[in-house]
DNA sequence: AAATCGACCTTGACCGGTTTACCGACGCGG
DNA sequence: CCGCGTCGGTAAACCGGTCAAGGTCGATTT
């Protein structure tokens, strides 16, 4: 109908309209807006009013042309779109980086890519394009292709993971060992023997580092299970993982779990096994997102401020811009927050 | 350390290297790039072996300067992050959104925001700045003032949600009257009389909608109770909402959520109460995400392709960036999925 | 009085592409 | 042999900013 109303050639009003209206340079223009010295307060005003009567702002494809500096940094994620939308971790992990990101005025570049070959090429047309800055890089795995590509390319970037994943990258983690060692001294302390575990894909850099944790806790403490199932981290798996453990003969009396979503999905197995948390199996969820206090019971997890952790790889990210050195940083380790899902075992 | 090996000046490499190199000249290369005729297949070839050999990209900021075309949408959401972060619905349209986009080698520029205000603020700099060719729009309530300001603006937008929402914006909706009867007439039809509602927030667009449903849904049968109870969406409220409820003197005997994640709080309500699903309560969620499957008993629930609409949105913004007229489509209405936590009402 | 200086502002070259106007060569009908 | 259209390509203007170099001008120094 009346779209046509806004639909005229309008152009689109630029640098020079603003000085003109000004009755300055475009240079006085663009120097008021970056605020250099160079113009006089008044004339500051000025050029501001005019912006302002006209509408302008600076077009940022032709400011990052001439300076080179770039006003997006790119994530790209390989995880199946189903299971990421089951991920609490990631929206908070986005909102922690997006908190920092824009208090610099810059913007996230998001995709979904389907496995770390596409993530590569995604981020080498970023790169090359100049669409991002630099970029953040999530589910390491060992040995991961992404590190020595992106450090061909030049590609600034920070790694959520172990320093010992993350190459050359500066990086931010968590002492994720610690946690599994906390975790399992807490079930342990509780009187539990048989502990196993439900794991993300065993090709990822934690859940190898938290599978060593664990099995030498275990080993540390004398225990007898010790198992640890590897998953794709979705729901499912996690409700197919824990069947086969409380399936097997000498079935575990407690369950650690690497995300919050697999231990929701196991407790929904014990009710179904007929069993009762906690007090015929105990299960530790990993992450602490509000999902875990919605559960009936409540889910005992390691806790864990997804949100900071975010910010804190964002912050880190401007300064590698800033050409700062290659550093790791270690964020808060996981603390355990015991709630309805874990006590002692039965006596048997 | 050796951090220094790809930290050299390096200068980017340009159209002009490789025109130099392919022995033509930089108008050549472009025109190959873009496949318009005016060169032939044997220098197109060397072209592109150079380009390949020297790693060469087009830079998109040097060529959105030129032809004014973007080559990114935005989409903002002004919902608190420890809320997104539990809600399945917004990964699954972004990712629908992303399978789109993808096949347009467009990227999405995403932002979470405090409220309404700031997305406007955020929509205008994006656009003004030329980051954004287009925006969705999402989470509509009545008379949003973003419809008028983009409007203004001259903003290509694709809303998603009811036309009488959209202003002259395109949009995408899927038909929850109707979706909402549906639930309505199929839990009557099992016997329950008593029905209520947990909403989303009541001045939402599509929560004033079903709402309204809702009501005549429930007076056309002639049932008894009808409530709605409004949320912010998120899980602890869904279980304040359903403890109220259920805790209130004539009990209704079915309730229907406007989201998953309430629906999954409100079962453990049910838990914690005492009461057991479905036999003394009825729950139905909406949305239908793998989450729903996760419980026990796993839930019924109005199931929608919320992945197929992300998509639906994304590909009517082409639409509207190739000078479409506005126009609104549409989406498969969400459809019921019975399962485990629906059932006739206990006799009394 | 001439030279120096700093504050303020203008000019024009660039950033890396796209696009338009133009040009040479070649094939072809008359 | 000439004029004409087409194909394949080049040169230069342009997109909208930034930035270094330079120009004015009143005030201060020598």
């Amino acid at each position: 109908m009346d779209s046509e109303v806004t639909a005229g050639p309008a152009r689109r009003v630029t640098i020079k309209d603003v000085a003109a209206r000004a009755g300055v340079s475009k240079g006085a223009v663009s120097l008021a807006f970056n605020d250099r010295p160079g113009v006089s307060q008044a004339t500051r005003a000025r050029i501001f009013e005019a912006a302002r009567e006209l509408g302008w702002a600076p077009h940022l494809s032709a400011r990052s042309l001439s300076n080179a500096r770039v006003d997006a940094v790119g994530l790209a994620i390989a995880r199946p779109a189903r299971m990421l939308g089951l991920e609490p971790w990631f929206m908070e992990f986005v909102s922690g980086i997006e908190s920092v990101l824009v208090e610099r005025s810059c913007s996230l570049l998001l995709r979904l890519v389907r496995d770390v070959r596409e993530e590569i090429e995604v981020q080498e047309a970023w790169w090359q394009g100049r669409q991002v800055g630099g970029s953040i890089l999530v589910d390491l795995h060992d040995g991961d292709p992404r590190v020595p590509e992106l450090q061909r390319l030049g590609v600034p970037a920070v790694a959520a993971g172990h320093p010992s994943l993350a190459g050359g990258f500066t990086c931010v983690w968590t002492d994720d060992g610690t946690a599994v060692t906390e975790a399992v001294r807490y079930l342990a302390a509780l009187g539990h023997r048989r502990i196993a575990r439900v794991s993300g894909p065993a090709t990822l850099g934690h859940s190898v580092i938290r599978t060593a944790a664990f099995e030498a806790a275990v080993r540390e403490l004398g225990l007898a299970d010790g198992r640890t199932v590897a998953t794709d981290f979705s729901g499912e798996e996690g409700a197919r993982a824990t069947r086969a453990l409380l399936a097997s003969a000498d079935r575990p009396t407690a369950v650690i779990y690497d995300n919050d979503i697999m231990a929701v999905a196991g407790l929904s197995v014990t009710a179904e096994m007929g069993l009762s948390v906690p007090a015929d199996v105990s299960l530790l969820a990993w992450d602490d997102s509000q999902l875990c206090q919605l559960t009936h019971p409540t889910l005992s997890a390691m806790s864990h401020d997804v949100f900071g952790f975010g910010a804190e790889v964002a912050r880190r990210l401007f300064d590698v811009l800033g050409q700062a050195a290659p550093s790791a940083h270690q964020a808060p380790t996981p603390a355990l927050t015991p709630r309805g899902s874990t006590a002692p075992p039965r006596r048997p």
